[in-house]
Formats: C-alpha cells, structure tokens, sequence
DNA sequence: GTAGGGTTAG
C-alpha cells in the first residue's frame, strides 16, 4: 500500500489535535501526496471531511485542493475553489498557468500571465520553464531576459530549457553569463550545466565544471553526483563513473539505477542484478529499470519473473512498467497473461496512456489476434507514430499485408520505423518486388534510410540474387555510413555469397567491426555452398578458436555440407558426433540427412543405413533418397531394394523420392519398374520440380524453367543460339 | 527549475 494511504487512515483515526496551524499542515500535505498517488477518490473524501470540520477555505489547505483537482481535471470543483478566494491571488493564478502547461494550452497560459495584476518569480519561472518544455525557445529567452527577478530559478530555468532543446552550446554560454552576473548556481543549476556537458560530447568541459562544483561545496550533493556518472556513461568512462559512485558518502535510487543501468549497458546482465539485488533501497523505478533491460535484451521471461516478484513485494507498477512488461509478453506472445494485464490496466484507468495501448496492440498483434489489436488500436484517443507503427507491423506479422499498406497510408506522419516496418513486411512474406517498390518509394519521400532498411532490402536482394542491386545498394549503404552495423554487413555477405561473387563476400565480412552470431554463419554457409568447403571448415575452426560466438545448428549444417563436398567424410562423423557433446545443439533432421549423404557418397552404405535407423525420431524423406542415391551410385541393389520399400511408403507428397526411385530402376534396366512410377506420379498429380536459372538484365530479372518455355523472347533467343551453333561450328 | 526507467521496425 502506498504511503499516502496509510497516512490517509492514520488522520482519520486521530483526532483534529489542538494545535491547529499542525493539523493544516498535515491535511496539505497529505493532499499533496494523495495527488501524486492519484488517490482522486481519497482526496475527495478529505475534502468532505475537511468541509465539516469548516477547514476548507484555509489559504494552504485550498491551494492543495486546487491543484488536486487541475490535475485530475475536474473542472468544476476547480471553479467552485477558485470563487472561493476573495479578489487577486498570485498563487492561485500561478496554478493555473502551471496546469494549462501541463495540458498543453501554452496560449491560455500566457494569455493568464498576461493579465496578471502584478507577478512573482514563481509566475515568471513558470512561463519561461513552460515554454522551454514545448520547444518555443525563443518566446522563453524573450520573457528571461523581461523577467525583473533574476534568481537562480529562472536563470536555472531558461539553462534546462535550452538543454532540454538540444541546444547545449547556448546553455553553456547562459551559464557563463550567469556565473558574470554575480547569482551563485546551485546544485540544480549544475545538474542541468553536466547534462549540456554530457550533450556536447565534452568530457574536458565537465571536468572544469566540477572544479567550480567543488569550490562552491556542491560536491557531496546526491543530484550532481548522479548527474556527474551520467556524464561519464555518456562518455563511455565507465571506471571513473564507478568511482564516483564508490565515493558517494550518500547514494539514493537515482545513483543505484544509474550504475545498475551501466552494467546492463554492457551487456552484463548478471553483475546488473547483483547491483540490482544489493541495492538498499528500492523504488517502483528501479524496478522498472531492471525489468526493462531484462525485456529489451532478449529475456522477457526473467523480466516476468521480476514483475511479479516486485508485485508480491508491495510496489504498485507505474504506467512505464506496465507498457514494459506488455511489451515482453508481447515477445513472449502470452496471450493469457496479456489479458490479465490489460483487465488490470482498464481497472486502474490507464488504458488511454499512449504508450500502454501502443504496447496492447502489439501484444493482441503478436499473439496473432490482429482483429483485437485493431480493436485496441481503434479505441484509442491519442495515436502516437509508434500506435501506427505496431498496428501496421502487427497486419505484416500476420501475413494481412493489403491492410498494412492500407494504414501505412493513412499514417498521418510516418517514420522511418514506418518505412522499415513495410519494407520488413514484404521481404517476410516474400514480396520482393514491393520490397524494392516501397524502398524506392521511401527515398522518393525524402525519408532517410538507415542500418535496418538497407538490411531488409539487401536480404531482398539476396533472395532473388540480385547482384546488381546489391552493389547499388551497398554504395548508398556506405553513403548514409551504415556499412558498419551488423545488420548491414550481414545482408552484404549473404547477397554477395547467394549471388555468387564470394570474393566480395569474403571482403565485407573482414572488414566488420563487429560479427555476431549470424554474420558467422552466412559467411561460413556462403563458403560451403559456393564450394569452398576446405575454407568454409577453416573458417569454422577459427570462429571457434578466436570468438565467443558458440556454433549453431544451422553453422554446423554447413560444416556437414563442407565435409559432403570435400569427401571428408571421417571429418564429417566427427563434427556429427560431437555437435551435442561439444556444441550442445542436437542434430536435427537435417543434420542426419546431411550425414547420410555423406556416408552413402563415399560409398560407406552399411553405416549410412545404420544411422538412419537408430534414429531417435522419424528421418526425414530426403535421408532415405540419399541413401538409395549412393546405392546407385555404388551399386548395391541390396540396400536400395530395402531403402525403396521404405520410401515407397513416405514418398507420396513428394516427387524427388519417386524421381529417385526411377533413377535407380533405370539405371538397373528395370524399365518396367521405371513406367510404373512414372505412371503412379501422374495419377498423384506429382510433378518433378523443374530447375530454374535466371539472368539479370538493366535491373529486370528474367527467368528460365526447364519444362516452361515461355519467355516472352524465345524466339529471338533460340534464333541467336541457333546462330552461335552455326559460328562455332563453321570454326 | 534537476538527475535514473517506458511503446514500434532489421
């Protein structure tokens, strides 16, 4: 239970003490807190109480009352408090500037200021605070430099406001206007001063600005330390951000999240929580923290976990929170769970939060359920670009992606997360002339590509093996400065690797920066299928000599197939065998087919067979068209009759088996046996998948099948062939 | 008047 609750109990319980001035002062503060805990119902139950006891007009306990009910809008009550004060009251209007900042009505704010009789600092500080917040930086400086009280509030003021604008060059110089105009800074003038340091990339300039901090005597000051370690995690000084934290003679939550957030940053998830589960003191946002880092880097189960063991613990989840942990139910696609949440959220009244219904659409999304993230989508009041955003991605998740165009045009102003999503949405489900369509399209519109779009549609590329728009792209990639992101150089190796220019492959992936795990892969793939499998195998071995990037399933596929192609066939057992025990992946079903292929290429049947049938789960059809393959081809009848007895009992959806099949009967002179299967494909309506090449021609990929002659220049084609037969045979 | 945590795309 929260702490103004309690409080609220306790005042009841006591009786109005004697000293009265005590008494009011316990009333408005609890008001107070009771508005920050939104306890509306509460605070208006107090005001009843504090009606009878005939205290509500008390000066203190009013201006309470008032701000009670700006915040939570209730504008009747407001106008019935506001009668209530007799003739001009600076205060009163001051709130009500204050609350037309809050909603945005920065017009009516200062029409109030305006009309003021006299003003206060507070009046001033407000309007020039209030305009900083809505980015009207020149309207504030023109009533900062008006303002006839210059305390260090309102220079302080117009400082946050110009950082708070990203204009951290002008803070700096206001600054030092300030330190010339005589008005000591304090610690929140220093607070805002480190952060315009921390945002003109200047670590030198903090330095300087801290030995003005410990001349002042501002040093042991809990808010400029924290202000100092975000200065440094800026700066990327780690070490000394931890030392600053080490020599905190006091550290609140603040500093205690910050260093927490700093391990998190580096990817140190376990020291994270040891800070996390060592920290003495523990508030709704340090929860939060740790359970969003947990949620954003790929562990949305232990952020979960969190959630409900801080639950359990008392701390009532704030709106971030809630908007975190939907969004990890969202990846985990727990719909159940979701529906509690969200029962939970209309409950408490936070179902119009931007942020929270942004995240519920994504959620019903996820979960496949695009109809109920519509829903949600639709019932919302206030759409931000991410609303749109996750309601289109939600219709190209689910494959709906006539409805994802259609919302993508009406987005009032999209993003790039806009562009990326459709351009993402195409290349999943395999539309990849719209990939390149929209792509075009986004450029056209000014948009700025970045790292994640060139990934998707160079992955575009690599599906079709484009290699002319591949390189195209790669220069507009090197361009916008994003030929070193991950992403980015991964599309690269596998366009260049699909298209068959593994040399260029080669070089991308040397120079990246940085590889992960699937940068590996396609490189090592790339080589294996390109037929460099001794390179592919060396490559494979240094990856696991010189990164900490641990062998996937997919990687060892490779390797399998590099050992298929070179004969390395002993080499080949023994990455098989050892994919469990060494690389802790089981060997799926590919994986044994790969085995079985290459065990019946070199001729070694009897183990090939065996393998197949000490299988601990059904092998995949292909394993046993391996098998009879190498029969054929070493010539064991005796294995094949038993190999084609089992495929005759698997092969009926797929063609390749029968193909097999009749390819041995041929090649034994079974002719009989070999109509027989091709009549039984026709009368199961199998086709033998026709081979396919294609060629590139000024941006157009034009195609060729080997039983579908219908290229619209077949003739022309067929002419000139028939000429170069003619030249080369006349030489 | 200030410091730490929030939703979407690869």
């Amino acid at each position: 239970m929260r702490r103004s609750a309690i409080k609220f109990k306790t005042l009841f319980a006591t009786s109005p003490s004697k000293d009265f001035k005590t008494y009011v002062q316990k009333c408005g503060s609890l008001l107070k807190n009771l508005t920050e805990d939104r306890l509306i119902n509460e605070g208006m139950v107090l005001h009843n109480h504090l009606i009878k006891m005939g205290l509500s007009s008390e000066r203190y306990i009013a201006i309470r009352l008032l701000i009670m009910y700006l915040d939570s809008r209730k504008s009747a009550q407001v106008s019935e408090i506001v009668k209530g004060f007799d003739g001009f009251d600076p205060t009163v209007h001051n709130c009500l500037i204050n609350a037309n900042i809050q909603w945005g009505n920065l017009d009516q704010a200062r029409r109030l200021f305006e009309e003021m009789p006299e003003r206060n600092e507070v009046s001033w500080t407000a309007l020039i605070s209030g305009l900083m917040r809505y980015g009207r930086v020149d309207e504030s400086m023109w009533y900062f430099e008006r303002n006839p009280f210059h305390n260090v509030v309102s220079w302080t003021a117009a400082i946050n406001g110009l950082v708070q604008n990203g204009l951290n060059a002008e803070a700096l110089k206001l600054f030092l206007k300030l330190l010339d105009s005589g008005v000591r800074p304090n610690d929140v003038t220093f607070t805002s001063v480190l952060r315009a340091c921390a945002g003109f990339g200047e670590i030198g300039l903090g330095m300087s600005v801290l030995g003005l901090i410990v001349k002042t005597g501002f040093e042991h000051n809990i808010s400029v330390s924290n202000s100092l370690i975000t200065l440094c995690l800026k700066m990327g000084e780690k070490a000394l951000a931890r030392r600053i934290f080490d020599q905190m003679e006091k550290k609140d939550v603040v500093s205690w999240t910050a260093i927490l957030d700093m391990y998190v940053g580096m990817g140190d998830l376990r020291e994270a929580r040891q800070i996390f589960d060592e920290m003495p003191e523990r508030n709704e946002v340090s929860w939060s923290a740790m359970i969003a880092r947990y949620s954003q880097s790929g562990h949305p189960e232990e952020a979960l976990k969190l959630f409900l063991q801080m639950s359990r613990n008392g701390f009532v989840p704030n709106r971030s929170c809630l908007a975190i942990i939907l969004s990890a139910l969202a990846t985990l696609e727990d719909l159940r769970v979701g529906m509690n949440i969200h029962a939970h959220v209309v409950k408490i009244g936070y179902e119009k939060d931007v942020f929270i219904s942004s995240s519920l659409v994504d959620l019903y999304c996820k979960c496949g359920k695009t109809k109920d993230g519509r829903l949600a989508f639709d019932s919302m009041l206030e759409k931000s670009v991410v609303s749109w955003n996750s309601m289109v991605g939600g219709y190209c998740l689910n494959g709906q992606m006539e409805e994802a165009k259609v919302l993508f045009d009406s987005i009032p102003a999209p993003n790039n997360v806009s562009w990326n999503t459709m351009v993402g949405g195409y290349l999943e489900n395999k539309e990849f002339d719209k990939v390149f369509e929209v792509f075009n399209e986004m450029l056209l519109c000014g948009e700025i590509p970045n790292a994640s779009t060139f990934s998707s549609v160079l992955c575009g590329c690599a599906s079709i093996a484009s290699l002319e728009k591949g390189k195209n792209l790669h220069g507009k990639a090197i361009k916008h400065g994003t030929q070193y992101d991950v992403f980015v150089g991964t599309a690269l190796i596998d366009m260049y690797a699909k298209s068959g220019d593994i040399e260029s492959s080669k070089k991308v992936f040397d120079r990246m920066p940085e590889k992960n795990e699937v940068s590996w892969t396609v490189m090592i793939q790339g080589l294996a299928e390109n037929g460099f499998a001794e390179e592919s195998l060396l490559l494979f071995e240094e990856m696991n000599r010189t990164s900490i990037v641990a062998p996937n399933e997919l990687m060892l596929l490779s390797v399998l197939f590099a050992c298929s192609h070179t004969g390395l066939v002993d080499d080949g057992l023994q990455y098989f065998n050892s994919m469990e025990a060494v690389y802790g992946t089981k060997p799926k079903g590919r994986h044994y087919t790969c085995m079985v292929d290459i065990l019946s290429r070199s001729g070694r049947l009897v183990e090939a067979e065996e393998l197949l049938r000490s299988m601990p789960f059904e092998p995949e059809t292909n394993a046993w068209s391996a098998l009879l393959s190498g029969c054929s081809k070493h010539k064991n009848e005796e294995i094949a009759e038993s190999t084609a007895k089992k495929l005759w009992e698997l092969v009926d959806k797929n063609s390749a088996g029968y193909v097999m099949l009749s390819n041995i009967y041929a090649s034994a002179g079974r002719w009989v046996d070999v109509l027989n299967i091709r009549r039984l494909m026709k009368d199961r309506g199998l086709k033998k998948s026709g081979g396919c090449s294609w060629v590139e021609v000024k941006n157009e990929v034009h195609c060729f099948y080997s039983e579908d002659a219908s290229h619209c220049q077949l003739a022309e084609i067929y002419d000139l062939l028939e000429l170069l037969r003619f030249e080369m045979l006349a030489i």
